[in-house]
RNA sequence: UACCCCGUGGUGUAAUGGUAGCACAAGUGCCUUUGGCGCACUUAGUCAAGGUUCGAAUCCUUGCGGGGUAGCCA
């Protein structure tokens, strides 16, 4: 697992501070909190946290909750923590903490000092249960696991009450004691809610609250062998950093009723509101850790930072910036719907931000050689070129023209279909920056019949790209000097998988695999500039997209990631033509 | 067929009893030394039926559709 923290320390540090304004979503969340203020509730507080557990590395989904956790308390001038929920030793590991705050530095949002963890809280909660015991509100069970699900009964039928739910308070607190003390193995018992066992909510009917688990914490290493269950821990986790509105996703809202019972019934300081919102879900990708994990273990990407990955580590490699990931968030709101996202939003706001700040280089992707006949054989021009036409502050560059460059293979056809204004024989066009020239002809591969060279005259006259005599000339191209490129190798990505929906699918999502998610291009020629880019850096390949240079780039061979391309009108209507 | 939640253009959302709007996508045109950007325009929507009301996407009822919940996971 490669981590380069440079990437964005390097090029974002101080560059990414969320806006007021992209940091304020607005929905029936903040129409929640707005009606609390309005009743002064909490004092007029607002105090929120983002809660992951440290099970695997933050994705898109969780860029969601991010801001609109964080963006909320800025919005509302309160605070938000950061807090690892880690309950459950058994799958959680202090490599996936450090990425999350990693990740979440990323985006733009600071916890300052509020970094806790439910794990810092163990004694407390273990207090809390101590004292729910004693209030009669929770029992020791010596039920098995096969034993409490038979108990528990069914979506449609009651359940009812284990043999051990009588139990006296003193009997309940020397078994829990004991329990924290390791006097029984692994699963024997646990200590459960007295509530209900004929709740139609199956979450009420006495959930488990604590088990037995030997497992070494990666915080609190084997000091503990029992663990509170995410039901205990996390509303009073909230109650104790003060936090006023809890929110959380969709599949929770169940647990709700549970949340409040257990808040109700022991002496916290405060009582949070919990609130629900739909996760996010990405078309043509998955957001399931657990599925994400898969892809990652079954070596189907190269780890967790595979710029295919929906993750925030394989979205920065990718080269998404943070400020678009954070319109992107705003900007697909926050409600209870269960909706599918497309992906071009996404894309869209990616190459929105792009537009605005990467520089622009010429760069070939699948190179066909040009000899420009008339054109002295060692004279090299220096020519001007704009560095961002979105940003004139950016300044120009010069590049070097000379009798032999690239093009792309795309922008030259023998026989080229109606409105086709790129090169062809007879046809001139515009080398971007350069000189207008016209196709003389085209040199074959006897053996192959594959077109290998171009031969071109150019016009002198028309230095810089210009037109003295005011011609119009519709096709310009890009191009890189034969002799001063630079040779790369370029990462294009596709789509992780084939059907946008992957849910509404039979069978394993991996079945659905894009096996084309992944094309290298190893023969690339670019322009000189780019040979010393920094890993992270941005940059528009001029009509091809949004490259970033990959961690992997060495100067002797440059490597860059396809962040996006750029639209391409043309490549539409070709393929409408095709139909 | 238990309980809970949710249904607004193709997609994502706004309208909190008073003109159904925005963005993406799709399409057309203009502009253009990026077939990019930008600009203008077009297509397209309140799940259904009743009810309350001067007036309903919004409130009520029923139906239909979608999602969630039966871990000693979170």
């Amino acid at each position: 697992m490669i981590v380069n923290h440079d990437i964005f320390n390097s090029f974002w540090k101080g560059k990414n501070m969320p806006s007021e304004n992209t940091a304020s979503p607005s929905s029936f969340i903040h129409g929640i909190i707005e009606e609390d203020l309005k009743n002064s509730k909490n004092n007029g507080k607002v105090n929120t946290r983002f809660p992951p557990e440290p099970n695997g590395y933050l994705h898109i989904g969780h860029a969601k909750s991010i801001c609109l956790n964080f963006g909320t308390a800025l919005k509302y001038n309160g605070i938000c923590n950061l807090r690892l929920d880690d309950t459950n030793p058994s799958k959680e590991e202090i490599e996936y903490v450090d990425s999350i705050k990693t990740d979440v530095k990323w985006l733009g949002f600071d916890w300052d000092n509020r970094e806790y963890y439910a794990s810092d809280y163990f004694e407390q909660l273990y207090g809390y249960a101590v004292e729910l015991i004693k209030k009669g509100g929770a029992y020791v069970c010596d039920l098995n696991a096969e034993e409490i699900k038979e108990y528990r009964g069914k979506l449609t039928e009651a359940g009812k009450d284990s043999i051990y739910r009588n139990r006296s308070a003193q009997e309940n607190l020397d078994l829990f004691q004991r329990m924290r003390a390791g006097e029984f193995p692994d699963g024997s018992r646990t200590l459960r809610a007295k509530i209900d066992m004929n709740s139609p909510n199956i979450h009420m009917r006495d959930p488990v609250i604590y088990r037995i688990l030997r497992a070494t914490h990666h915080r609190t290493g084997d000091k503990w062998c029992i663990y509170p269950m995410y039901d205990f821990a996390h509303c009073i986790s909230d109650a104790i950093e003060g936090i006023t509105h809890s929110i959380c996703t969709l599949e929770f809202e169940i647990h709700r009723p549970l949340y409040d019972w257990i808040l109700d019934h022991i002496s916290v300081p405060c009582h949070p509101q919990q609130i629900e919102f739909a996760r996010l879900n990405l078309s043509y990708t998955v957001m399931s850790k657990r599925k994400l994990l898969q892809l990652v273990q079954e070596q189907l990407v190269s780890g967790w930072d595979d710029p295919r990955m929906p993750t925030m580590a394989g979205m920065r490699r990718r080269g998404y910036t943070p400020e678009a990931i954070r319109n992107f968030c705003e900007t697909i709101g926050v409600t209870k719907y269960n909706s599918l996202t497309d992906m071009a939003l996404l894309e869209h706001c990616v190459r929105d931000d792009l537009n605005k700040k990467a520089p622009r280089v010429l760069g070939v992707l699948r190179p066909l050689k040009v000899v420009i006949d008339n054109y002295p054989e060692n004279q090299t021009d220096q020519l001007d070129a704009v560095n961002n036409p979105e940003d004139l502050s950016a300044g120009t560059r010069k590049i070097p023209f000379s009798k032999i460059i690239y093009i792309e293979q795309d922008d030259f056809k023998e026989n080229p279909p109606k409105d086709y204004f790129r090169l062809a024989p007879g046809k001139e066009v515009r080398f971007r920056y350069a000189y207008l020239a016209t196709c003389t002809g085209v040199v074959k591969d006897p053996a192959s019949g594959q077109i290998i060279e171009i031969h071109c005259n150019y016009d002198p006259a028309t230095r810089g790209g210009n037109t003295p005599d005011g011609r119009k000339v519709k096709g310009t191209i890009h191009w890189v000097s034969a002799k001063h490129a630079v040779d790369a190798e370029i990462r294009l990505y596709g789509r992780l998988l084939t059907v946008a929906d992957v849910s509404a699918e039979e069978g394993d999502f991996k079945s659905f695999l894009n096996p084309n998610s992944l094309e290298v291009l190893k023969n690339c020629k670019l322009e000189r500039s780019l040979a010393d880019a920094k890993s992270g850096s941005l940059f528009q390949f001029e009509r091809q997209g949004y490259f970033c240079c990959d961690p992997d780039s060495k100067p002797e061979k440059p490597v860059f990631n396809r962040i996006v391309p750029l639209k391409d009108s043309w490549a539409k209507t070709e393929k409408g033509r095709k139909k």
